[in-house]
DNA sequence: CATCGATGTTGAG
DNA sequence: TCAACCTCGATGG
């Protein structure tokens, strides 16, 4: 259930363990068994995200291509260092995690809504956990996809296709092309924001959180439409896409809550009710002007915006 | 233990 | 517009 952040931590995460080792890929799942054995055996030689895809190179010029959608994860097994799992030494449940950081040890974590790391100690490989999709195992690393919206071997046109369709993602596109291609679409159509910033053809990478929190931090109507919307307020949320996105790929975590120093930064990093000015704060008080936060089902998602300071 | 709901997308009607 | 996909933590009895 992960928006563009967790896509590009868990890429890194493959880019760190897997890029440049040889690759043993099986699938327990015979609608994948054949996808499997294409790219089983073969040293795999690039990882990176674009929004929420995730497109795995192998050396016989095959792509994997991975979308997580609502309810896919990532298991990591094996070694890991404690520095490559990133500033989110704890999970919310507030267990010690890898805390040493430096040395390698052995690591066994989840990387889904919640990013988890317990100490293993287990054999390796270890058993997977639910059913996967795909196993990719390298001699000391091994990673379980399970449940994701799209599991699927390509060719290079066709991850080029794949690639096309998405809007600019500010971690791949260079920040000026980026914010021009975003301000385009958005200019040119009567569609409300609210849709456009999910609409992934328009921007990768965002979606209901950040939608949401980034409407609120514009105070911008959600309804508004896109040409309607001030070209200088559609740079600014560019630019604050960049700097939640950039935020999120390094804690780990959506803090979209600007300006919180020392205690309640590290509050709002282990609680997520802490964590956002209006989502999943249906009835609670703006934290600005102390109007009840409303709630809208918009294209079968859940809208969350004030009514008084977003216009 | 059963049910609900979720940070998503696709395709049928 | 809505069900289907597919998984599991949270919730309630």
């Amino acid at each position: 259930m992960p928006e563009g952040h967790s896509v590009h931590r868990i890429a890194r995460q493959f880019a760190l363990h897997f890029v440049g080792k040889r690759i043993t890929a099986s699938s327990p799942q015979v609608r994948f068994a054949a996808g499997a054995a294409e790219l089983n055996g073969h040293v795999m030689t690039d990882a990176k995200a674009v929004g929420k895809q995730m497109f795995l190179e192998f050396d016989n010029g095959l792509w994997l291509r991975v979308h997580l959608g609502m309810y896919g994860a990532w298991d990591f097994a094996g070694d890991f260092t404690a520095d490559a799992v990133g500033a989110a030494p704890t999970d919310s449940r507030g267990e010690d995690s890898i805390t040493s950081m430096g040395a390698p040890r052995v690591a066994r974590l989840r990387m889904s809504e919640q990013e988890t790391a317990a100490p293993g100690g287990d054999v390796f490989p270890p058993e997977p956990i639910g059913a996967v999709r795909v196993r990719l195992l390298t001699d000391n690393t091994v990673a379980d996809l399970r449940g994701p919206t799209a599991c699927e071997v390509l060719t290079p046109d066709q991850v080029q296709a794949a690639i096309a369709k998405l809007g600019p993602d500010p971690l791949i596109d260079s920040p000026k092309a980026g914010e021009e291609r975003f301000v385009a679409a958005v200019k040119k159509t009567s569609t409300p924001i609210g849709l456009l910033l999910m609409d992934q053809s328009v921007v990768s990478g965002i979606g209901n959180v950040y939608r949401a929190e980034l409407l609120f931090r514009a105070r911008l109507d959600p309804h508004r439409p896109g040409r309607d919307v001030p070209e200088e307020t559609v740079r600014a949320l560019w630019k604050d896409w960049t700097k939640l996105l950039k935020i999120g790929v390094q804690t780990g975590r959506m803090m979209t809550m600007d300006g919180l120093r020392g205690k309640k930064y590290e509050a709002a990093l282990a609680n997520r009710e802490d964590r956002h000015w209006v989502y999943h704060r249906t009835g609670e008080p703006c934290r600005v002007c102390g109007t009840p936060i409303v709630m809208e089902l918009v294209a079968g998602r859940k809208l969350y915006y004030c009514p008084k300071d977003q216009t």
